[in-house]
DNA sequence: ACAAAAGTGTTAGATCTACACCCATGT
DNA sequence: ACATGGGTGTAGATCTAACACTTTTGT
């Protein structure tokens, strides 16, 4: 027997409340930082939140992530991924809430530009506690989810301004994987891969000899199609 | 000024018909494979879609997914896991649905031995066509991440008999990968890694020499805690 | 005996790692 | 002049890629 009325179908099915959160990263004083907001529910009085939003009827959810961030920052424009849902029934203390996390990467600086809602504030990533919701474990998800993501996409220079110097970009791998890394190897890295434009330019303001200042090549990143075959478990 | 009906705040929101699609693959003839049942959806007559359902008001998806898998085939305690969301707002002809898609990988012989709904089939990868709603993009997503996944994780074993030969394994990877690997390069890898538990027994009904049959042990892998400190981009 | 795939090592090239000194700038 | 980090090269170890022959089984 087919399904014809398929509109009816669809109204019969249970519904449930679906939410955007944005796990909003950003790069200070060489820590990875997440930008929280102050809970206004008052079960969750003087806890952190995440930036989130339930969900339109007619956006797709990459457009409420967008939405929810231009709506509490002020900026557009950034780099934003789905990373997963989180949808254990009693997650919210409100009923039944699901949520898909994104992870989104803005340079701190431009963010501070703007005027924001001041119960906003940026938290070391490490530091975080005392959090609404599941949202330790999201953030806690999306930084595992961050490290592995940028060994392989150049998605972390989104942290940075435009033009960076080399050890502005090795300080932010340092910090994310939590690890030191030999200085001329990681520039060997880097220079080999061959997406760094010399902008010609030199840092300025610095109490030591200036570094040169690089952009990021995302247009000829995007070309090079990577087969990338290398199994390995390990 | 704090919200404290947080029950009343979250009926006040929208609510949206969601759904687990799962992408089941096999592998069969060398080749991958993926399950389909017919479209029980007049608009959709003679197309091909996922094994899909509703999720219910008190499970997680993870367990939306499981309980679609154990209702369609029978089978459970199969391997599944979370790609990503499919929500355009006009995916489905009978209004907004969001969707999630999980990848599946089951042994096919396994499979065949239960009594099936006679309308699912398994369908050649490459070959797939004529599919209802997005679920062509959905196939092509899942196995776009699966070419990833299965160079950094063996998930990729739960597509073969518990236990095989090397042989079965690089088929596998051949397939899905489509590449070639060398045969001895491809045999030193994995025996480097360690994962290979050798058990004594060799294949039968083969029409030339037989080759040893291994399991993997997933206890190991899970065990070595990977640092995985590798930049690469390309 | 033959067909078919199993099993096995070596070498050259590429990549990775560890490591130390001089240089340019601000104070 | 000195303190600070910028910039650079090399050697040894490791990993990768390319390559051919003998062995075992079924027919």
């Amino acid at each position: 027997m087919k399904i014809s009325d398929i509109q009816k179908l669809v109204a019969s099915y249970p519904r449930v409340p679906l939410t955007v959160d944005c796990v909003v990263f950003g790069f200070d004083e060489n820590a990875l930082k997440v930008l929280l907001i102050e809970s206004d529910i008052s079960v969750f009085e003087g806890k952190w939140t995440l930036l989130g939003d339930f969900v339109q009827d007619n956006e797709t959810l990459d457009a409420a992530a967008h939405r929810i961030f231009r709506e509490r920052t002020g900026m557009s424009d950034i780099y934003l991924e789905q990373v997963r849902a989180f949808s254990d029934p009693v997650r919210h203390p409100g009923g039944r809430v699901i949520t898909m996390a994104y992870c989104s990467l803005v340079n701190i600086r431009h963010h501070t530009l703007r005027k924001l809602d001041n119960s906003l504030h940026w938290h070391t990533v490490h530091e975080v506690t005392d959090m609404a919701f599941d949202h330790q474990e999201i953030v806690q998800v999306c930084y595992t989810w961050l490290q592995r993501r940028i060994q392989e996409h150049p998605l972390g220079i989104n942290l940075l301004p435009d033009k960076f110097s080399l050890r502005e970009l090795q300080n932010l791998y340092e910090a994310i994987l939590d690890v030191r890394l030999d200085r001329r190897n990681f520039r060997k890295k880097f220079f080999s891969m061959d997406f760094l434009i010399d902008t010609g330019e030199y840092e300025d303001d610095v109490p030591h000899r200036p570094g040169r200042l690089y952009k990021f090549d995302f247009d000829k990143f995007e070309k090079k199609k990577r087969k990338w075959i290398g199994i390995d478990f390990a």
